[in-house]
DNA sequence: GTCTATAGTCGGATAGAC
DNA sequence: GTCTATCCGACTATAGAC
């Protein structure tokens, strides 16, 4: 059965965004079942409406959480990118170290860490359909991130910033992206099982090695 | 090939084959109903217990379908590759044209043409939910595209083939993948409708110029 | 081959006891 | 706050008339 071993230390609601994180991700909107989600939880089918008002609003909650984490993850990042931009624009070269480094945390985050495969799913699966919680998505990561990026790329390269410029960031994220949605190719192709710390470090060295080859090719 | 050239026959099963592709890409697996589908083909809910055998026989033919039809596309481009390799090894400046003339032939057909965006959805979705087809989609498109891929890569860059080839060709098909995949974020970044034949050109010169300068750079 | 009618299952939500 | 029992809708598949 579905023994639950779980301390009962938190409340229903806290044990049901946790559960609902795991569940959604792994099954997406429509197969996560409320049933299985408040089994993994451990608590009974009608805390959903209860604490949530229903499974619509759970799900918001959840992606709120995703979306939160991973933009205090590369808030930091971020804000500094903005303070050396504030205090003069960057030449092209400290341009290309800012960018490179933007992208290695992204990367850390999104290849390395184990909570990544979760959360990378919720938001592609939101790509794939859309629902009221795609606003929070682009609103608070997306378009942030790519304005960033895009600021980088355009003064790495000495170019105007433009349309042309976002278009870039995108290309450079799908780099990354890549190796997060096509898991299930690359550990058939590699004969591997999932990404090891090892693994990861190889994706990091040729995605930046490749980025930095782009950039400078595109300059000159 | 099967019937294609045909005139679309009032034959049941050929429409439920053509409203399967749309629905099962539009809305994936599980929310692709048999209602929906036998509605917007026009027949009957029976006839797809009685043509296919249930809704899982109809999804399979649906991506044999997709992935014949993509590989069929890319089919003539990479014979021509092999072609040439057999000739004798190509040359870093050869190799490159190559794998640029794919890239391109990949863009083209994913970005550009209007069946694209159903097809993707397909096989994205087999990314996130891998069910029996995943295994067609590896063996006939997957494995085949990134191997020619690698082995172009390590010749344009005079480097042995290896996993590390691989990885390379999967980061290069992540940005052409990214357009594809976060086309919600690309609309909204760029507040267009869509990819226009414009959109598309300015996209595929800037991947296939990112990564000229990204495998000169990696060369040198 | 195509239809109607319906069986059988499973989903989310609710009512009301405790 | 948490539970049991239940409702009601939607789904796929089947039986059997035509």
């Amino acid at each position: 059965m579905g023994a639950e071993g779980k301390k009962s230390k938190d409340n229903a609601r806290e044990r049901l965004l946790e559960a609902g994180l795991d569940v959604f991700g792994r099954f997406g909107y429509e197969q996560a079942t409320t049933r299985r989600i408040t089994r993994q939880a451990g608590v009974n089918i009608a805390a959903i409406p209860y604490y949530f008002g229903g499974k619509q609003g759970l799900y918001g909650e959840v992606v709120s959480y995703v979306i939160g984490a991973i933009v205090s993850h590369l808030e930091s990042t971020i804000q500094e990118i903005d303070l050396q931009k504030a205090a003069g624009p960057p030449n092209a070269s400290q341009a290309l170290a800012l960018l490179l480094n933007l992208l290695a945390v992204i990367i850390e985050f999104m290849i390395g860490s184990p909570q990544a495969q979760r959360f990378a799913r919720i938001i592609l699966r939101e790509q794939l359909d859309p629902s009221d919680a795609y606003d929070i998505i682009f609103k608070r990561l997306m378009s942030p991130v790519l304005d960033t990026l895009a600021g980088l790329i355009a003064a790495a390269t000495q170019t105007p910033l433009s349309d042309a410029s976002k278009l870039r960031a995108l290309a450079l994220m799908g780099q990354i992206m890549a190796f997060r949605f096509a898991r299930e190719t690359v550990v058939r192709a590699l004969h591997a099982e999932g990404y090891s710390a090892k693994e990861t470090e190889t994706i990091r060295q040729i995605i930046l090695e490749q980025t930095e080859a782009a950039i400078l090719g595109i300059k000159k």
